[in-house]
DNA sequence: GAGCACTGC
């Protein structure tokens, strides 16, 4: 009882109502040693600034330190915040708290994340995204309002947690009583505590079901018909529970469901039947994604088969056995090059032990592992952060918009490497945001403000000078939701949904193309049936709809004008010797990938939003034509030494207004 | 003539 007591101090009234359903919550939760977790957490918060929290995801730490926290008077000077990488966790852990704690969600408990704010002036505990925490630390650099920020789900190692990372770690300097949790997985948390002055690291204890491992010694053949034997295996031998595959990507998982149809079928022929077989990956649309928490009727067991997505984004109850072929997709960013690819890439081990805790959610299971042990000993600890791995040029910005000016020596717990942050710097530089002496420009600092790749900002902000914002904020909106059109798995639908696609095709590119769309779209009066008609996902579209204000474009070149200003630096001419084209810039061979719809048009010049690499060829992806001249009105520091783009000092002056 | 893991402001 001292706990609700100390509670109701803190919280007030809404804790009364709430106490018997707080009362029943804690029995479910009596497995973990409260009591002792709860007097280690306070007395470690006062002696510590920083502390590292071991324990796995699920483990309680989310819901219940923070009221820990709460009860101990944390929030007597100020909000309590905890950050997630992702939205979905941080609504539904807010609503948990609540309701543990009684109240109404944006009382005394709520959350934040971009668009939606529910919290109130009597929150006193706040869930919110890193990202959100990093927005706010723009405009408060000391987050004034927070006493304590528990960075949750540190060990995903998003960009916004690193940056986080770096920034509350100077923060602790500044305010002696502010406090700071890291949480951690336990393969993390030595390396955290290195890199927060060797703090404390305290540990939660197991509460999740114990999931035996074996290692399965692949035999010499490939590893997906290894793990679709598996897969019949286990259904055929194993007692009842639903099974999840992890495999790379869309093709694979469509593949492997065919399979495993196919092999079904003929096994029904001698009476084994009862599998229901569920691919899930982050393009498919949502009600096909949310069939796999149907539960399996009784007397049949699913498998899902399923990209990363359920590693950490999707959990799935009632999962007993998880096999593991031990690869994933990673995105990979070359910044010599500006090139995005994704390579099949061995996991790390704490992404094995993630992937192992998926089967140990209902009850203890079992993970089959399609590697040795010798194997798994010889993986990378842990998975390359992503500050490591992508474009850097809009956390660049941003932080040079928080008066951060030397990156290159900012204390980075990994940092990137100097070659990337100085390609990011020189992309700033040829936007015009930042000057020669890398310092924040006027415009810079206008480009900072919208939540958009420094490209896209700048697009927008011309898009304002040339009088066409309306255009450029759909065009933006629908290049942001991506998933426009869908192209289903089947051979005769997918000429139907091609032959739909056609009539949108816009002969000066893809940009003004996703206009068109959304124009129709508009046209039909926002119409669901329309959006099913033409293979265009609903979904996506309200997406573009909630993001922008839309007006009819009348003048394409303008609005062409607007994606030039932004995207000068991606210009590529055509190279008739060679069959396809060259970046002015790096003057690299580049294609028009066949999806696009200036492929049967292959006109003179273009600008790329990026270029991805695939089957060993460069392809540019959402292409727009433009007129040369343009790249010199444009982008005079990037082309000032090209011949052909020789221009007068005044009218780079003049330009200068709004580059 | 055919690509794309996952997030977020």
């Amino acid at each position: 009882m001292t706990c609700l007591n100390g509670k109701k101090r803190v919280m007030g009234k809404a804790l009364t109502s709430g106490v018997r359903s707080k009362l029943s919550i804690q029995k479910q939760r009596q497995r973990l040693p409260v009591y002792k977790l709860k007097k280690d957490l306070i007395q470690a918060v006062h002696d510590n600034q920083v502390i590292v929290v071991v324990g796995e995801t699920g483990s309680g730490k989310t819901t219940q330190m923070l009221q820990y926290l709460a009860e101990a008077g944390y929030t007597t000077r100020g909000i309590v915040g905890c950050t997630q990488p992702r939205r979905v966790a941080a609504i539904s852990v807010a609503k948990r708290v609540a309701q543990e704690v009684g109240c109404r969600l944006g009382e005394e408990v709520g959350y934040a994340i971009r668009f939606e704010d529910h919290t109130g002036p009597d929150t006193v505990i706040k869930y919110m995204t890193d990202g959100k925490l990093l927005r706010e630390i723009m405009f408060d650099e000391n987050l004034s309002q927070y006493s304590v920020i528990m960075l949750d789900e540190a060990h995903e190692r998003t960009i916004n947690t690193d940056v986080l990372f770096g920034l509350l770690k100077q923060l602790t300097k500044r305010r002696p009583d502010f406090r700071l949790i890291v949480t951690s997985a336990t393969l993390n948390a030595e390396k955290f505590s290195k890199y927060f002055c060797n703090c404390q690291i305290l540990t939660i204890p197991e509460r999740e079901h114990e999931v035996k491992v074996i290692h399965v010694n692949p035999p010499e053949r490939c590893d997906l018909d290894n793990a679709l034997t598996k897969v019949l295996q286990i259904h055929l031998t194993e007692p009842k529970g639903d099974i999840l595959l992890f495999l790379t990507g869309q093709e694979e998982i469509k593949y492997a469901c065919r399979e495993l149809n196919k092999r079904m079928k003929k096994l029904g022929e001698e009476g084994v039947a009862g599998l229901i077989i569920l691919p899930v990956y982050g393009a498919l649309p949502s009600e096909m994604q949310s069939r796999i928490f149907d539960p399996a009727p009784p007397g049949k067991r699913k498998v899902v088969v399923a990209t990363n997505i359920a590693e950490a984004s999707l959990t799935i109850d009632g999962i007993f056995y998880v096999i593991d072929p031990g690869f994933a997709k990673q995105h990979m960013y070359d910044p010599e090059r500006g090139l995005d690819s994704l390579k099949v890439t061995r996991i790390s081990q704490a992404s094995a032990k993630q992937r192992t805790g998926r089967a140990g959610r209902t009850g203890p299971g079992i993970c089959y592992r399609l590697y040795s042990e010798t194997f798994y000993n010889e993986m990378s600890p842990t998975s390359i952060p992503e500050i490591q791995r992508i474009n850097l040029a809009s956390t660049a910005l941003q932080m040079k918009a928080m008066g951060i000016n030397d990156l290159l020596s900012f204390d980075f717990m990994d940092p990137p490497s100097p070659q990337a942050l100085i390609s990011s710097l020189e992309q700033l530089h040829s936007l015009g945001a930042l000057d020669a002496e890398g310092l924040l420009t006027k415009l810079g600092s206008k480009m900072a403000e919208f939540p958009l790749d420094p490209p896209l900002s700048k697009m927008l902000l011309a898009g304002v000078y040339l009088s066409c914002s309306e255009e450029i904020i759909t065009i933006i909106s629908m290049i942001q939701t991506g998933n426009i059109f869908y192209r289903p798995s089947e051979e005769e639908e997918q000429e139907e949904a091609d032959q739909k696609r056609a009539q949108f095709l816009h002969p000066e590119g893809d940009h003004l193309t996703l206009l068109a769309v959304y124009e129709a779209w508009k046209a039909n009066n926002f119409s669901a049936p329309w959006c099913f008609e033409n293979f265009v996902q609903p979904r996506s579209l309200r997406r573009v709809q909630d993001l922008g204000i839309v007006s009819a474009g009348k003048n394409s070149t303008i609005v062409r004008r607007a994606i030039a200003a932004g995207f000068f630096f991606h210009a590529a001419k055509k190279d008739p010797q060679a069959g396809g084209y060259r970046t002015i810039l790096q003057n690299q061979q580049v294609y028009i990938h066949p999806s696009s719809a200036l492929y049967h048009i292959q006109p003179d010049w273009v600008v790329y939003q990026g270029l991805f690499l695939t089957n060993n060829e460069y392809c540019m992806h959402e292409i727009t034509v433009i007129d040369p001249k343009w790249l010199a009105e444009f982008a005079p520091r990037s082309f000032k030494t090209a011949d052909s783009f020789k221009m007068s000092k005044r009218k780079r002056q003049d330009k200068q207004k709004y580059i």
